[in-house]
Formats: C-alpha cells, structure tokens, sequence
DNA sequence: TTGTAGGCGTTATCAG
DNA sequence: CTGATAACGCCTACAA
C-alpha cells in the first residue's frame, strides 16, 4: 500500500503539501494540487486512516453500543445512527454488550481505545455511577433510550413511563378490568418504567395490580408464550393481555391462537414498540410507538452537533410514546369477575 | 489518557518492558511484571488500539460490511458473525453499503484503511471483476451470501438455485399448477439464482413459466403487498404465490387478507429465508430456510482459521436450504385453468 | 504557497 | 531478562 511518502516523491511535493491535499485544509496552488492528484490516482494510494487518527487524535468514527445485532429494536436504532452520520462522512463503529456488565464494559473500552470522536451506548446492566463517571473521561458519551438524570443533556430517551400508561390507559378505555401483564427483564430500565406507568394507570382507576396476573418475561418471543401460559394455568380470568415489547406479543398471539383463542374476541392483545412486523401480526397489533429510527438520529445529531461543531441543528431529547390503534384490542363485552 | 511511557516511568522500567507485559510475548521477570501492572492500576492505563495497530499493522478487528443494519436477514448474520469473531477475543467494526455501487466501494475503502485483519462482505452491488482484484491487495476479503468461482475459498454462500427450485417444488407437489411468483431486485445474486431454480422447478414439471404471473418487488414488505395487486388487477387466476423472500411473503398476506382472502384456502402462500418473524405471520409461513446464522458464524470461522492461526477448525462453504413447512401451503383442491 | 521536523502511542529489532 | 531506538503513516506548528 502507497504512503503519503512515495506520492510526495513521485509529485515531486513535501509530506506536508500531500497531507494538505487530502485534507482539504490548507490553501494549496491549483497546479500543485493537480501533481498531487495525479500522483495518487498513479499510485492507488488510499489514506491509513489509524495513521490519522493517531496523529491527529480524531477519528471521524463514532462508536455504537448496542445490546444485540439483531431484533428490529436494535436495527432501527442503528440504520438511525448509521444514516445520519454517513450522510456527514463520519463512520460508525458497532459493537455489542448482550446486556451483561461485563461485555458493556469490555465494549466501552474498546471503543474508546479506538479513539471513537464519541460513543452512542445503550446499555442496560451497567450501572448509573459508572456512567456518571464514564462521561468525565475525554470521550464524549451519549446515552439513547436511557436517562441518567446527571447526564441528561447527553440522553436521548423515551418516556416509558408514559408509553406504559397509554397502553393500560387505553385498554381500560375499552372496557377491559382484568388486565394481564407480561414486563421485560426489570433489570432493564425500560421494563421498569413502563410496568411504572402501567400501575399507575391501574391506580387512577382503581383497579388493583395482582400478582397472579403479572409475569416477567425475556422481552422475546418465549417470554410472550411463557407468559400466558401462565396466566392460562393460573385459572384466573383476563379479558386483555398487555406485553411489554411487541416481541412478546407475537408470542403471546401465538401460542394463544394454537390454544383456541379466537383474537381478538377472546382476549386483547397489546404490545409495545411498533416494531415492523407489528402490522403483520394477525389481528394486526395495536402497540406503543417507540420511534427508536428517529431517536437514533437524533442521538448522531447530538454528536454532529456537540462534536462535529454542527451548531444549526437542534436537539430533541425526549421522545413521546403514542398509541397506535390497529386490530388486537376490542371493547370487552363479557362481564369479567373483577 | 495515561500511555505506556507514563507506566514505564512509574514502575521504573523502559517502554519495552511495558509493552512485552501487555502483550505476553516475552518472557519477564515476574518480580517486573508485578510492578508494570501495579503501575497500570495505579494510572487507570488502558493501550491505545489505534497506536497499537499501527505500529503492529494488526487490529484484532475484523470489519464486515452489510447492506443494510435493520431487518432480520442482516440482524441474524452479524449476531453470528459477531459471536463468534468475540468469543476469540477480536472485535468486529461494521459498516453498510445499501445495495448501492459506490456506498459498497468506500465502504470497503474504509475497512481497509482501519487496518482490518480481515473483512467479511455481504455485497450486491459490486462486480465479480472488484472483488478479484480486490482480494489481491493484501487485505483477506471473504464473502458472504455470494458466490464467485475465482474466490471459491472466500465464500460462504447458500445454494439459492436449489433454495428456489425446493419452494417451487414443493408447491407444484401440493397440486398446484397456476403460480404466481414475486421475485427480488434482479440486479441481487440470490434474487437470481432462486428465480432460476424456480424456473428449473416449473421446466421439470411441464408448467411454463409465464410473464403475467411474475413480478419483480424489493424483498420489503411493500414488494410482496405490490405484487400481489398487479395479480390480483391481471385477473389472471392462480393459487399459490412464490414470494422470493419472507418479509415480501408477509406483505403478502396482510394484503391477502385485507382484500378478502382466507389463507391459505384461497391462496397458498411460500417464503424464503426462514427470519424469526416467520412463525408469527398466520397462518404461519411455510418457507426455506437460510442459515444465515450458522453462515455467519462459518465467515468468522474462517477468518479464525485463516488469519488468526486457529488451524483446527474445519469450513463449509456451502450451505443448502431445506423446506420448512407450516400452514400457508395447502393442497389446491380447485380445479385451475392452466 | 510550500517545506522541515517533531510527535502521536506502540511494537519490534538489536544489543547488552 | 531488559533497555535503547528506529519504525508505523500521518498531522501540524513553525519557518521559509
């Protein structure tokens, strides 16, 4: 591979001149350029681009963190992030955490020994002072779909809370009072803060939260079938089902159909995340939007903004969850034993 | 950012020291080694990957380029590839190409210029002729999901005509004569080579193909919902539906559906690639399977054979697709005109 | 506008 | 086993 130093030869230029070329930077002559042009197209040279980054201790990379590679969660979130900053000629460093301490961490590190220009984490195990103390380092941190008080001018988050309202909200609108609830993992935040505002829906009214209708699942599609089998051997009687991801609610769509249920007359199903299959499900899924795609842009324009002095951009964040009507949930006609 | 000459001055050794500690290669006095990593602690030292790889011209990386980030296919592939490549200890940049000539190009110059021990590829866009003579620089490149005689060795890929030729068969096996087939992006291998099988399948069995009952979509959803209008407005009968893909087949049958037909008894209804989602379409989607996971994880496989001196692992290059059967075929019990 | 030279944080080759 | 010291490929004052 051709360095910097055989095109400065063959143009017959310096280091430094060749170096101005490809960065644009520097007032160089029409005509040397051309020499210098030349000589490269001659030579195939191609920039190292760690040469750069070390010598120029920027990397125009920006490292992302994400929990897992598939799932269309995690996709959305990263097509977001990926368009905005290839749109800006900044590239994108992905790595995973599996939700485990130890790989977030693990990851972190790598990203920030890469010399990333900034890092979008989302991570779930790791904890709130760890962060806290992650952003006094010289790597900028941002933080999606999580909110760190301390540091929320570096989150982009969703307002579970009220996500998990709205679902309950609007299944009590229907008539629904036996309300069955499958959660996520409640180490996770999410999963916390959307139970939060499905109990607090139950409360304003007043509908007790039982036991025996709570059920905490793995936010897949096991979690979602687990769960009602459950529900369904605990005999208690439900006339909805809310599930905390749409994951689960195809699940849970399922294994209720392979057990006889007719949907959605024999049982309301909703989810949460507007996910893309949400709308292939069968009754289509009424869910919680969770704009994860937008989200992830606006987490690059932060970085654009903060630490590519993008300053004409303007900067959203907290997102709100809304309803999006489809076919799983219908007004309870039966008389349910409250 | 603490550096090795710091940790050096604070144990009171040289820079070699520090750096044979780091990276075990050489024998040191354990007596030494004990006070270079209590220097480490004590500075909170973490090695600089970029300096690290310049001066070794190694990355312990490998990048991978995908078309896109969301969407099954791609989740699946890079969670393979990932798991594997970081249970070896070696970390994975991913970047994307959409599909798309020049994207796929600096998205491969980019790789390169990381200094990636090798690059795993899952491009559509570019020609045979790129990637040999791409694979003569000195950068090992493999790909994924394609085949290219000269690279054999470099390839992982599923056999997509015999994929085709199975989906087709098996709808022929279930009585069906009249089939409408929705295809991807022509300008895509696979779409092509499942599209030959398809053709292979219809051939053997004395049904001509026929322009009317083809349509090309985009394997998005909106492809197979498209396609199935065109038919639908032709007027043309037919009673099973090819879709060159599972996100196109689901489009498919909500569109189905939403227009009055009860599956599968009106339309028998078959995918390809088998994604997670698969099993929660309704009915549940018969398909091929595309082991795109166990293909991934092969990818790495190899790059651990090849380039990382895991000699003891043995590759398969090629995967075959079976037939996953569920609910969305049924025997065609209406008299067709052929 | 152009060139010179020092430095970015490591690795790796020699001596010792 | 340990220590100098020259790369690695490029950027960037500072000079010219």
């Amino acid at each position: 591979m051709a360095t910097i130093y055989e095109v400065s030869k063959l143009a017959d230029v310096s280091l430094a001149t060749v170096s101005r070329v490809i960065n644009k930077n520097a007032r160089v002559s029409e005509k040397t350029r051309q020499k210098v042009l030349v000589a490269m197209a001659e030579l195939g040279y191609r920039p190292n681009s760690i040469a750069q980054s070390l010598a120029s201790s920027r990397s125009n990379s920006v490292g992302v963190l994400v929990s897992e590679l598939h799932g269309s969660f995690f996709g959305q979130m990263m097509a977001g992030i990926e368009a905005e900053l290839r749109a800006a000629g900044k590239h994108v460093i992905i790595t995973t955490g599996h939700s485990e301490e130890e790989k977030e961490k693990e990851g972190i590190e790598f990203l920030i020994s890469r010399n990333c220009d900034a890092i979008i984490l989302h991570v779930e195990a790791v904890s709130d002072e760890y962060l806290i103390d992650l952003c006094k380092g010289s790597t900028p941190i941002y933080l999606m779909s999580r909110l760190v008080n301390e540091l929320s001018e570096n989150c982009i988050s969703l307002d579970n809370e009220l996500g998990g309202f709205l679902a309950t909200q609007s299944i009590i609108e229907q008539g629904h009072l036996a309300i069955a609830y499958i959660t996520g993992p409640q180490f996770k935040a999410d999963s916390k803060d959307r139970l939060a505002g499905h109990k607090r829906a139950l409360a304003e009214n007043n509908i007790s939260f039982s036991d025996t209708l709570y059920f905490e699942g793995d936010f897949k599609e096991t979690g979602g079938s687990d769960g009602l089998k459950h529900f369904i051997k605990s005999k208690k009687e439900f006339s909805a089902l809310i599930c905390a991801n749409d994951e689960m609610a195809s699940g849970a769509i399922t294994y209720a159909r392979e057990h006889g249920f007719t949907l959605p007359n024999d049982l309301s199903i909703i989810g949460f995340d507007n996910i893309i299959f949400a709308r292939h499900t069968f009754p289509k899924l009424t869910t919680i939007d969770n704009p994860v795609n937008s989200m992830g842009h606006m987490a690059a324009k932060l970085v654009l903004k903060n630490n590519y002095q993008q300053n004409d951009i303007s900067i959203t964040h907290s997102f709100e969850p809304t309803l999006i009507t489809r076919d799983s949930v219908i007004l309870n006609t039966n008389r349910v034993k409250k």
